[in-house]
DNA sequence: GTCATCATGTAAGCCGTTACATGATTGC
DNA sequence: GCAATCATGTAACGGCTTACATGATGAC
């Protein structure tokens, strides 16, 4: 989870630890929280592995424009690796690897966890493709449908409190409109699909 | 929390760990889930502490009546201490002690933890008095609009991924209703409440 | 008698927290 | 120079999980 934010953030842009915390906190607010305490040693941990790699700071701190191009992305956090500043312990700024930006795919599309983790994914799934961004969503619309199918199932099977009904039917009217909010989520995103290759037919056929 | 959960279940009925658990994913399905890893211990712990206390299975399955005599209770789950069968690793049953009632009034007042842990609280709510129960209700709608506040104010200050927009849109809709649920839950507790006593004026005057 | 289920427990480990320690930078 | 804040880290601990070990009970 925590691996997943952090790459997640870094994947837009390179950040110190420090900054990366207020960060995460302004995009996620309560839905995420880190403390430092898990934070550096996470960094420590990812950039061990070589999912993310210590670079310069480039005294301004333009944001790294998201440009598709991931080999260009490479050449450019090799370049800045040669020592520069930051001896005896500056700010130690980290940058996303190819290999960090594979991981960061496989942690969103991996399907442990509970509603906590899939608002995390969503919050970053636009790291995804199209396809897998729809798989992400259907899948957690059929984990989602199968909660209700299960509580509607044990329902009356023996009377309950007032309160625990009241809360029931507060938590299965919130299920449902998650339900509904991912549905919408696929059909705006098969949309988004058809609008981009509007074509039926297969590549072959007339070139007008 | 695990505690909580414990409690609020032998609040109702006396019970040994196994049908415990059970009986928790009968009630709280998704929202709770314990492992026999971690119940276990927690028993031993509350035993150790005086908040539940082994008795001897009647055999007879009847559940307690949740009749409101503490008194009689005491008197109850001391009489049935004395060994009667159980050696060698049979069930364990436990039952609440007074001191386990006083220990989940506490946890049900204590305001610390997530959304989750306040679906737990009102699960178990009905061990509460009117009272504390709007006390609870309340402390939790003043927390779920301070966060309402607090996202509105940090809105729009940078131009955010289409993603995040839906979630977050999403997300505030959820903490709207549950606004709504709160307020809905704190307007009948009120009503119940002035319909057990409708007496305006104080108890004195007239005695027809 | 053996298999499934009931029933209790321990050990190792994961993933996070709080509390603490330390050092660098900036404003006054 | 001194406080506030920025910035990185370690240590201890908490609460839960999974995997494992063990034993009792009942069905066939």
């Amino acid at each position: 989870m925590l691996e997943l934010t952090v790459l997640g953030v870094l994947a837009d842009q390179e950040l110190h630890g420090y900054e990366l915390k207020k960060r995460l906190t302004e995009l996620l607010g309560t839905m995420s929280s880190v403390s430092f305490g898990s934070l550096y040693p996470a960094l420590n941990r990812l950039e061990r592995t070589g999912q993310v790699a210590v670079v310069e700071a480039e005294s301004d701190t333009s944001p790294i424009p998201t440009s598709g191009s991931l080999t260009g992305e490479v050449a450019a956090y090799r370049a800045r690796r040669g020592r520069t500043a930051r001896g005896r312990r500056g700010k130690k700024v980290y940058s996303i690897t190819p290999s960090g930006r594979a991981r960061l795919r496989d942690l969103l599309l991996d399907h442990t966890g509970d509603d906590r983790s899939f608002s995390i994914r969503v919050a970053f799934c636009r790291h995804l493709n199209p396809q897998d961004r729809i798989d992400l969503f259907q899948r957690r619309r059929t984990e989602v449908a199968a909660q209700l199918a299960e509580r509607s199932a044990s329902r009356s099977d023996r009377r309950i409190d007032k309160y625990l009904g009241l809360l029931r039917e507060h938590h299965d009217e919130a299920l449902e409109r998650d339900l509904a909010w991912l549905d919408r989520l696929v059909s705006e995103e098969r949309q988004t699909q058809s609008d981009a290759q509007p074509e039926h037919e297969p590549s072959g056929g007339s070139r007008t």
